[in-house]
DNA sequence: GTCAGTGCAAACCCTTTGCAGAAAG
DNA sequence: CTTTCTGCAAAGGGTTTGCACTGAC
């Protein structure tokens, strides 16, 4: 495969590079979705990408919008990040890191991997490997209460 | 098949019990979920719970099941714990622990505090405080291959 | 008797799917 | 020209809701 660096500046060349360095065939509609995902903030669901692709004056079907995105996270273009039950958010980070995720505003915000340091980890259960360690820390805004004491 | 006398009495009064330490009035149908959760494994999706209840000869409608693990929750009596976008699990143990997912199978397993240690924790954002600390470690059955490669 | 809890089915919401037409190579 | 992708709308599956009935106190 051709090493394609992108420089996350310019925009339409680096990120069909981008795609075709994943194995991903660079369409129109996944270049702009990847355009929109990996210009601004780092986090995002599916219906933030829609609208987001579609504030433009280009559009995109939410049919594609979830097929795109979960094969961007099966390339390892971006990660999935499960905290909440009703939607996935999908990271363009997919370095080491871990997340807070605050419980009243739903929003995600990155810890880097430095900021925890975990001394000892378990074995694994037997006949199993490790795809992947997940810190999340639920934090609340100051002043309202939960109903329950974490 | 299964005895369904055997909590007549005595069971029924320790649930009785519990569920009133946590602010929970125990009714019938609150009484035979409580009862099939803290008599078996420790984590249930809301479907499992559903099959468990509704195996012995009393009944529980599906709202009920959804609205009593809910209300379970919110009152510290089960734990949800969140690592699958299709299904929430409940987890009977409340205490400080972490889990194994396992991709393949989605088994959730415990693994004790003491296990875990992590060293540095990162600082709050402003105005916010911790509600929690959950590790997921994704484990997967050695041997398959996921998709990620490149 | 009063008020909360329950059951049912329909509503909801996010996500996936089937298929015909369009685009990519 | 062949294969893959896209768009639409409908289906899916877990969860929630509205409302009349039942049960708890």
């Amino acid at each position: 495969m051709e090493n394609t660096e992108h420089t996350q500046s310019s925009g339409k060349q680096d990120m069909a590079g981008l795609l075709k360095t994943h194995g991903i065939l660079p369409t129109q509609q996944r270049l702009l979705i990847a355009r929109v995902m990996f210009g601004r903030d780092q986090h995002f669901s599916a219906d933030q990408v829609m609208n987001l692709v579609n504030d433009s004056r280009d559009r995109v079907s939410k049919a594609t919008v979830y097929n795109t995105l979960g094969l961007f996270a099966r390339k390892g273009l971006v990660r999935e990040v499960i905290v909440d039950p009703s939607r996935v958010f999908y990271d363009t980070n997919t370095s080491d890191h871990h997340h807070f995720y605050n419980i009243d505003t739903g929003e995600l915000r990155d810890i880097k991997s430095t900021e925890i340091q975990i001394n000892t980890l378990p074995e694994l259960p037997d006949g199993t490997c490790a795809k992947g360690v997940n810190v999340i820390i639920r934090i609340s805004n100051t002043g309202q209460q939960a109903d329950q004491a974490g």
